[in-house]
DNA sequence: TCACTAGGTGACTGGCTGGTCATTTGGCGA
DNA sequence: TCGCCAAATGACCAGCCAGTCACCTAGTGA
């Protein structure tokens, strides 16, 4: 994962667009894309408008989807390494998943601008037509293939219902996406219920997702 | 329900009223608010420019949130009424929220700009800081609201879950949200797993949210 | 020290759009 | 038929912003 050989001039020149890019999700998580202007990110960046051409040739877009690429790739590099962790292999399904859940929700937590960028911008892009959905859609789709494998395996091992895994996948992600947007609803919140900690949040979306909402004698 | 004592004109200003809103939805929902200009509303209403700030003065917010309301009206009252319904009173909880999945899919496949604006929109607005977002979360409240009595009475019934309503409510109206984007993704069928029909489907859900995911031996 | 160049810079531009308002239209009462 | 007025209209304006480019800077090698 080094990268040794790179002069200095290329290393720079990484965190140059890395900075960009740093500028860019927080610019776009607040104001959204439409609303976020180059001068913000740029004036964040602490670089010149023109610069950022230099960088990103196609401008504002090309910087939007090299942030979703970071962020879909985030998300199933996350996957796959908790399913590759020995702990993970031998657990029941249900543990593991928890466990998933609760990385996940870890990981929004803490890269809160990237949770905003795929509620706010990726969901509306993924609605529209336009040029690039079917790039989108195969970014979200390796988050997705990331779990189908290991749904599979716990459905081989008779520890899941034998729900098409896909859609299973998609359940799971859209209640993690869910209950961080209720969470999210804090404004008022006399009415919302909060949990104590996220791994007491992830238990109970496990719970609900596995367990389901009947009483089980 | 009815609006006898109108005046012809009274009658006209809500025909044109609903006119522009009608167009205002589609174009919100094809080109999302930032997108949209007045100008492809006015046209598509067959109205000039101009004369959609007699209906409504504070311009483009004001019909965005117009519609919003329209919107989180619908489904408060489409929740309320079905459990109104004596048929589901005495039914067990969940064939009556099984019922109620089934009628939202249909509400929202007939409405599908509707649905666009939902995901699209008023999701964003609810998580940027704004002058009427307590307004938007207020609106949309009020069909969570119509949730949590039925759920409470389920639950006192002891034929759900003690988890807090609120939660309940949010997680149902998201696995709803999250089943039609996951079938919106047709862009690439090849994958994706389709349901014959809404109420398949929305037996799918129930199963997933009220079963759970693990095999009731 | 100087010439050269890679690349950073921000003033500028062209296009766009929300909102305005002077003008037109048409319905209605006299 | 005529005059009046409420309401419709769309040309116009002012502000905004993505993207450009002529200029500048600082690092380098001779």
């Amino acid at each position: 994962m080094e990268t040794p050989t790179l002069s200095r001039r290329d290393r720079e020149r990484l965190m140059r667009r890395r900075a960009m890019l740093d500028a860019a999700l927080v610019v776009f998580a607040q104001k959204g894309y439409e609303g976020a202007t180059l001068d913000a990110i740029a004036e964040r960046a602490e670089f010149g408008k023109g610069t950022i051409y230099n960088y990103f040739p196609d401008g504002k877009e090309e910087i939007l989807f090299a942030l979703f690429d970071e962020m879909f790739g985030g998300i199933a590099t996350l996957i796959q390494t908790h399913f590759e962790e020995e702990a993970h292999q031998s657990q029941h399904a249900r543990e593991a998943f928890r466990d998933l859940i609760a990385r996940l929700l870890n990981h929004f937590t803490e890269n809160r601008e990237t949770f905003f960028l795929l509620i706010k911008e990726a969901q509306r892009l993924m609605l529209t037509q336009h040029d690039h959905v079917a790039t989108l859609h195969r970014r979200r789709d390796r988050t997705i293939d990331a779990l189908v494998a290991p749904i599979e395996h716990a459905i081989e091992k008779g520890e899941l219902r034998a729900f098409p895994p896909q859609v299973i996948a998609h359940m799971l992600m859209g209640n993690v996406k869910g209950y961080l947007m209720y969470a999210h609803s804090e404004c008022h919140p006399e009415d919302t219920h909060e949990f104590a900690s996220l791994d007491e949040a992830a238990e109970f979306i496990t719970s609900i997702l596995f367990d389901g909402l009947l009483p089980r004698d």
